[in-house]
DNA sequence: CGAGCGCTTGATTGAGTTCAAAAATCGTGG
DNA sequence: CCACGATTTTTGAACTCAATCAAGCGCTCG
């Protein structure tokens, strides 16, 4: 057990604000440890989904498939994000999209009761997922933005500054369908940057 | 007074579940009512955000002003829909956009103890706050997806179909800032899809 | 009745797609 | 550890959708 999930959980919470030992033994029972190899699914689309995910390693994305057999991805989870199908979680309801493993990954499990946290005490976040789904909306609503104003080229930048990580370890096909343009289009993107900024 | 905001608000609630008359008592104190003029606005962008909205009459949006001085539509929020910039409300942080009235409208405004409902005997929903973010999320992925998979005609047809009322009564202008096209653009497409489909 | 705003229409331009093929990289089995 | 096939990335050329620039029309409201 070289990377114990549970430590990266209490990390997350702990950068937020303190949590004693007590607290936590409550809420990590809410977790079940998960390793994905690549490529492996959480769920697919159009099954309901059962569980949502706090990444501990690696990196999980959420998909869709569009008529054309295109992917478009709607959200990368590395280290120390959540990623889930809320809406298919909570109401039980086929969910809209897939979650997989885009790189080997170590996840925590959680179900539909965690957005309610009955059983804790206080936790001091009754706030906790409803921080969870505001920082997701404010996420999405920064990417619809660019999306709305900006040419490929600033989404891109905008990219590397949000995920300086990923920027290096995805392939360039994963970002392209993220940025909602083609690998030949990212390709030529990078190679203008190159050119423009020859110390990058 | 021949529209009561407040009788929409228990309409809404209605239409989901049985409603006591003791608990929406209760929860109609979270609610201050309110009427807005045209382009009168519920915050700028920058300011710390005071209050969300259910709409009862007329139609809110959310929108940004880019860099270049273009608008752009994050949410319409009609009759019985709710609207806020949650992040600021929550985190006390300036809000990223403004909601303003988009036609003379009439609001309930409630604030951010709204989302913990700490005096709430049950309402059956302290799921209440978590089923409209979820809701939220729900709208903005179907959005994203249109965005980076379908071009404009598409778009506005799907627009057509989930906004039925405000593709009649919105501005033209209105209706292309959300949907991230030019005025121009959506003059077109309108014109081809009058081709098109004659009886429509 | 004129000024201004909103919508349309046209001509031109440009960012990004598509199709095609070559070059580079990766993974896997021998 | 190397070799080979498969997948990714790059590069090129033609094309397309939507933006921009520029008039012109019709309406309202002041």
């Amino acid at each position: 057990m070289k990377t114990d999930p549970y430590v990266a959980l209490r990390a997350y919470f702990e950068q937020r604000a303190p949590l004693p030992d007590a607290e936590f033994a409550v809420l990590r029972q809410l977790f079940r440890p998960r390793t994905l190899r690549r490529h492996e699914v959480l769920h697919a689309a159009g099954e309901v989904a059962r569980h949502g995910a706090f990444v501990a390693r690696g990196c999980l994305r959420s998909f869709v498939v569009d008529a054309q057999g295109k992917e478009h991805i709607l959200q990368f989870a590395p280290e120390q994000w959540w990623i889930a199908d809320q809406h298919s979680l909570t109401h039980h309801a086929p969910a809209l999209f897939a979650i997989d493993a885009v790189e080997e990954s170590e996840v925590l499990l959680y179900d539909a009761l965690f957005y309610h946290q009955k059983g804790l005490p206080t936790v001091r976040d009754s706030e906790l997922s409803l921080t969870m789904l505001t920082n997701r909306i404010y996420a999405m609503q920064q990417r619809l933005v660019l999306l709305l104003s900006a040419p490929a080229k600033v989404r891109y930048l905008d990219f590397i500054q949000t995920y300086p990580t990923l920027a290096q370890r995805l392939p360039l096909r994963l970002i392209a369908s993220y940025l909602g343009i083609t690998p030949e289009s990212l390709s030529r993107v990078r190679h203008e940057l190159a050119h423009e900024r020859p110390g990058a």
